[in-house]
DNA sequence: TGTACATCAGTGAACGCGCGTTCACTGATGTAC
DNA sequence: TGTACATCAGTGAACGCGCGTTCACTGATGTAC
């Protein structure tokens, strides 16, 4: 583990075209996300801790941060920029792949609309699969102790929902439900993919099972959404 | 809250039948629970901190636990009898003021289906507001760094869902879909709750449109899954 | 092009403090005879 | 019923250690003239 940070660290020093600048605030966060994803929670790890890990001095942590909690918003920044755009870049092909509906009008789920969730879910868990140290911080740290790192990492999952969300639309010939029904939708089925998301990671041996489970929990939201806007269709105009 | 706390152990000791035994042991899992509530999660915690919360002296915690890990499951523990059976306790006067169908042969929901859904998340929120330190900690420690803890929070919600599913099941004359099925919805419901509650704990101004979002949420699983089961209707034999 | 200066990431030494842990002890309660 | 002993929760003092933080310093890079 030591010696794969270090290596790390060796590269981008070497790689950037910046002066030695950014090397040491990087070397921290990654240092931070490694330990915390394997041990603890950020906000139970030590300065000395995270700087030696970095192979800094202590008080070098002071020159990039002024304590924990901003490393740790240094670090959300740092995922969302990278997670959401690489989910986003993949989910942009499925979407030029396809376009129509998921449930029919006389309510059932055409094929290729159950193969579009399908291929979504496999999209995320592989990268989470891919990525597994930060999101094991991040949805760590999504209850955690800290205010701000909350308020961070759940701004980033409703951008999560909100990206998805307008995938989904572009896919639809129609509109599915109303716009604040369908960002509620968004927002549930992101917070059960962290469920989905950490037993994946925790349970290799249970892939295929767990996929299969949030597959038919997307179904199962979708269709429940149009059964209810088809039985009571006032609803639709009365909300928005 | 200092106070509460050595009410509450004055009670305890006083009222128990046994010696002073106990009440130390009361003291360092009720003082635990408040500084990781309150400040942050329970492996951040110190030693010193927690005896010097709990009014004893540093030493006197190796009298009852290894380590911290040890305290934690006895914390779990604790709130596992008393959660789970206060949750059942309330339930069940529910189950037995009404039983009926949620959803109709034809796919509507009947009125007195949606009220008991109504009643349930109600109930489970007042519950959770009346007990918030436990409730906190313990979704914390849900995805929290000691993998002994996770399992065991994770056997209490799994052993919430059973409750639920059990007593839903006894609310209707039919059973809505098979017992896998159930389970399973039964799982991602309460899973979906540990999130409604603690947004009801942090935004009191908006609790009755959690309250109301968490009632949609319910609905359209249960809906979703009839409707399902109504276009599939193979599938029902095919798992099991 | 060279020179002087500012900036900035990083260092080593030192500080005082609170930590986890150990030890031998106390005093109350439970138990055997 | 009394006596001797075991158990057990809790204490105070002491330990060595690692912690977060400070200081003055270095040496490389960027910038102004």
């Amino acid at each position: 583990m030591a010696d794969m940070t270090e290596d790390i660290v060796e590269t981008t020093e070497r790689g950037s075209v910046m002066g030695r600048g950014t090397g040491g605030r990087q070397k921290l966060i990654e240092a931070a996300l490694e330990l915390a994803s394997t041990t603890r929670s950020l906000a139970s790890l030590g300065l000395r801790e995270v700087t030696r890990c970095a192979g800094l001095a202590p008080n070098a942590f002071y020159r990039h941060f002024r304590d924990f909690d901003d490393l740790g918003l240094a670090a959300v920044d740092m995922m969302s920029s990278g997670l959401r755009s690489g989910l986003r870049e993949r989910r942009l092909s499925l979407v030029r792949a396809r376009k129509g509906p998921i449930v029919s009008a006389d309510g059932a789920i055409v094929p290729s609309g159950r193969e579009a969730i399908r291929a979504t879910v496999g999209l995320v868990l592989d990268y989470v699969t891919e990525h597994p140290t930060a999101y094991v911080v991040g949805i760590r740290e999504l209850n955690g102790s800290s205010p701000r790192m909350r308020a961070a990492v759940r701004k980033l999952l409703d951008d999560f929902a909100r990206d998805m969300v307008e995938d989904i639309q572009q896919m639809l010939d129609a509109p599915m439900t109303d716009a604040v029904s369908m960002q509620e939708i968004g927002r549930q089925i992101i917070q059960q993919m962290t469920f989905f998301s950490m037993e994946y990671l925790e349970q290799p041996q249970r892939r295929d099972e767990i996929r299969e489970q949030a597959e038919r929990f997307i179904l199962r939201m979708f269709v429940g959404e149009m059964a209810l806007q088809a039985m009571t269709p006032k609803k639709k105009a009365g909300r928005k």
